[in-house]
DNA sequence: TTGAAAGCGCTAACAA
DNA sequence: TTGTTAGCGCTTTCAA
């Protein structure tokens, strides 16, 4: 068969002069157009300075002429490297993840590493489905988000030596490293912000308790028994914020409005206002995330940050260290931060 | 060296039963383990019907003792395919990507093919290091935005035969397919909303001109005589709205504003407001994208719909369709459409 | 129903 | 400085 390949060779460069080859030339293509070995077309990649001149030249000529473009599998099954990791999020439609996913792909970018998405719409048979393509692709590490698996999912990392971190949430007794902010302290945070203020009936906004994330938040002011709080569920979207508040305001009134995400508070102000009370005079609304746009919004949000641009960044470089160096990360916990702007004030 | 191939064999497997292995099990060691040759495995994995049910199950028990994962690089070399695409975007920190992607996303997810995203910056520079990189893992498609491309970006995709769609324009005689709207038309249309309202003297807010589409909005506007239009470019954020309506409301007071992408439109909105005037019956807000909160805004954001989620489909179907049966896609219009709410209202 | 063996495109050890 | 060649882990004929 060393025949029939030869063959094969030939008649591709033979037809490459006449018109477009129809399969991708192959590092031996290049070397027979060259007239060298596949030893050196492969130095003239990684190590050029071992090759002479003039030798590289003619190789050099000879990828282009062919087109000739390095197999990625085939380097990948040498180096045992893809060089890839996946992130797996809830949605891409969501400015926190977006932000999170943005620093993500820059710090993943700095190591030379890049970024496959998956989206899992909170669902750990999603998660799970989608994390197997992933693995299947060829993922180096995994990204998840919260603290809710599939029994599966871990079976599966396990068996692949996966390296995985959870990011938006804390814990450091999970079984796998988590990087993120308390989403119980946060929500505890915006409570007694309003609480000071003397809030005490307080209609409490959040999104689908599916997510573990939302369900902390919610659980942690449900202990708390010195305010009057309703619980609203919603969707998570602005859309959902206007919808909830018209529930809200149809029933006996609150003095303020405490939204767990600050896309529902951006759409609970615009509905308060619809209905002609004015922020944060007749009603407080209250939010948490941060947004970029929350301080631009009218008017400007009060909420809780939570710091998911530095969240990105520091699960970039404990995932890439993981990968790259197979150091396991600690879990790290970062700060949230209570931001008092214009959409909260005294109760009376 | 079979001799060594078998010796070390043995050693993993004697090792297994003590402590970790310290490599990966590959395809050789399952079929040791199991007595049965690599063809079997394989065929376990590919079509296990062709396998009689007691080797079968003895395969995968060893399979599970092993914790064996098939490697995507080897199977990758053999089918030529690695399963994913790579999308190019501007900025992953946007409301119009973020939905853009999730649409993709999903859409490819339909076809089994995953996502890598990189961003850009709206640097055609950075997108042609990105570029490279994507193909170096392996992309078998690209998704780009807009058509500013570096000179050399035209040569890496001819040299790989690459699938390369560039979406958020529309220009049937550009080098590649294009899937996207009419963004001089959408901006033209926001501008007869206005124009057709009374209004005159209208300020243009818009974002960095380095953006090819941004770019093409705004000429659009130039080339319109009869309307009093004054520009101001800002940064693509709420951020950026508030500041440049301060410039607007320095100078010599528009009757309206025309923002050219929403989330500027958001922050001008919350500007305009806090600075006592009321919209739209002080001054008139319009938009242009409709992302899913201009809806819910107070007041309830007028603007252009841009049709970004069947765009991130069609985006889908079109790469993938390319990918797997090697049709290229025709270039494609979206039409966008004016959505009237509350933010603008006649000139007075 | 199974196995032997030839590749896939590349890297790297070793020889010349 | 260059070439020869044995793998990497898998799929896929072809024979048995």
């Amino acid at each position: 068969m060393q025949e029939r390949q030869g063959g094969v060779i030939e008649s591709r460069a033979v037809r490459m002069n006449k018109t477009a080859m129809r399969k991708r030339a192959n590092l031996r293509d290049v070397a027979a157009e060259a007239g060298v070995s596949v030893a050196t077309v492969s130095r003239v990649m990684n190590s050029p300075a071992t090759v002479a001149p003039a030798t590289r030249e003619r190789v050099e000529g000879a990828m282009r002429r062919l087109q000739w473009v390095p197999s990625a599998a085939a380097r990948a099954i040498n180096s045992g490297r893809t060089r890839f990791v996946g992130a797996l999020v809830p949605t891409l439609d969501s400015d926190i993840f977006a932000r999170v996913l943005a620093n993500l792909e820059q710090g993943l970018t700095a190591q030379r590493l890049s970024l496959v998405v998956a989206t899992t719409d909170d669902d750990p048979d999603i998660e799970l489905a989608k994390a197997r393509a992933l693995l299947d692709i060829g993922a180096e590490g995994l990204i998840v988000s919260g603290m809710t698996r599939s029994p599966d999912f871990d079976e599966l990392v396990a068996r692949a030596r996966l390296p995985v971190i959870a990011i938006s949430c804390h814990d450091p007794d999970y079984r796998m490293p988590t990087i993120g902010y308390d989403n119980h302290g946060a929500a505890l945070a915006a409570l007694s912000h309003l609480t000071g203020l003397g809030h005490r009936r307080i209609a409490v906004l959040h999104g689908p308790l599916r997510n573990d994330r939302t369900q902390r938040r919610v659980l942690a002011l449900q202990g708390q028994g010195d305010a009057d709080l309703t619980f609203h569920e919603t969707t998570l979207s602005t859309a959902g914020g206007c919808q909830a508040v018209r529930g809200v305001l149809s029933g006996r009134r609150p003095s303020a409005i405490l939204c767990l995400s600050d896309v529902i508070a951006a759409g609970a102000m615009a509905e308060v206002q619809r209905h002609g009370l004015r922020i944060p005079d007749d009603m407080s609304v209250m939010g948490l995330d941060d947004l970029p746009g929350s301080a631009h919004l009218y008017p400007a949000l009060s909420t809780i940050h939570l710091p998911v641009s530095r969240m990105g960044r520091a699960v970039a470089d404990a995932l890439a260290g993981w990968v790259e160096r197979d150091e396991k990360p600690d879990p790290q916990l970062l700060d949230h931060e209570l931001v008092v702007r214009a959409s909260t004030g005294p109760c009376r």
